[in-house]
DNA sequence: GATGACATATGCAAATTTGTATACAAGTTT
DNA sequence: AAACTTGTATACAAATTTGCATATGTCATC
């Protein structure tokens, strides 16, 4: 099961907001570089946690906006839910990994000039997550927030730590 | 998009297989720690890549098992994908980052037993990773899988260091 | 007052994922 | 050998996600 829920619910905590304002807090926060919510997955969401009644329905605009709040069953659910992801060891996603599982089907050649280009790209995402650290206070966001873009960054730099060690290793024929 | 078709493709590369050969294969790698594909999706996958030309169709067991092989345009589609998978730097999605977001919605009692409960779980299952290291070859897994599950400990490390440092920072009120 | 560029705001069809039900073979206990 | 547990193998309905299509508002500028 994916984190939709739980964001859905925990931004509403505060009070009703309608669909693109939920968007914009998750925004905000950076949720998309360590969730996995597609702004168009929002709108379902609330409506489906509204038949649950998990959230209720605060402004219908026939047409226009619609404005949800969390109800009691809603902050409980979220709660459990909460529980749940801080007890749980849940999988850490990692689609570099699926790159590297199959890094014996290419040729020397390729795999080291994409070994580079990675070592690149993720050396300028982190330099970028760095300095836009602390940049959302501003704008209303908790300061907590930027724990998680830390956290991010520091597993950004475990893939680049493993580049590090591992392109010698290729030049060595020691891998794969 | 999800990683299921690259990982389904990878799989068959070397020949042809059924259903429940890919998940075993995929079980093997432990891919359920790092990718995201519920063994039910594997059977939808397949049928799918093959109506589109990726794969065929090599023993179709009408109820029985059925045999799929990866075509050419399999092979170009897959090598495709790899190229992404190296390149892009897509977001990591780690569920305990929701928990992180909502770290000031408990009470610091709360928040301490629970900060204590994971550091407990995440050490148990660091040790198990360490311990499982290398245990797979023996079952015809290549060598380099290994190289993903130590990517993700220390992932996980990265969880634990945080909470080493944060469960102090809760104690003086400098968090949340 | 027309134009264009953006930001705001939602909905939906198509694709995918999930959890579970099903079935049968193989082994093992009583 | 009947009654079980376990492992093998698939399918499917229900739920969810995705990417895009669709509006509408607003602000500046020509």
């Amino acid at each position: 099961m994916s984190s939709t829920r739980v964001l859905l619910l925990g931004v509403l905590l505060d009070g009703p907001l309608h669909g693109y304002e939920v968007r914009r807090k998750l925004e905000l926060w950076g949720a998309d570089s360590w969730a996995n919510v597609a702004y168009g997955s929002i709108y379902h969401g609330l409506s489906k946690m509204a038949d649950e009644g998990l959230l209720e329905i605060i402004e219908s605009g026939k047409g226009g906006k619609t404005v949800y709040g969390i109800t009691q069953a809603g902050r409980d659910h979220f709660y459990f839910l909460l529980g749940e992801y801080w007890c749980d060891v849940k999988p850490i996603v990692d689609p570099f990994q699926v790159a590297v599982t199959f890094m014996d089907r290419m040729s020397e050649g390729r795999l080291l000039a994409l070994m580079h280009e990675r070592t690149q790209q993720l050396t300028a995402t982190v330099g970028m997550m760095a300095r836009a650290r602390g940049g959302k206070q501003g704008f209303g966001a908790p300061r907590h927030v930027d724990e998680s873009l830390d956290m991010i960054r520091s597993m950004l730099q475990v893939q680049l730590d493993w580049l590090e060690q591992a392109i010698p290793r290729v030049k060595d024929n020691d891998l794969p």
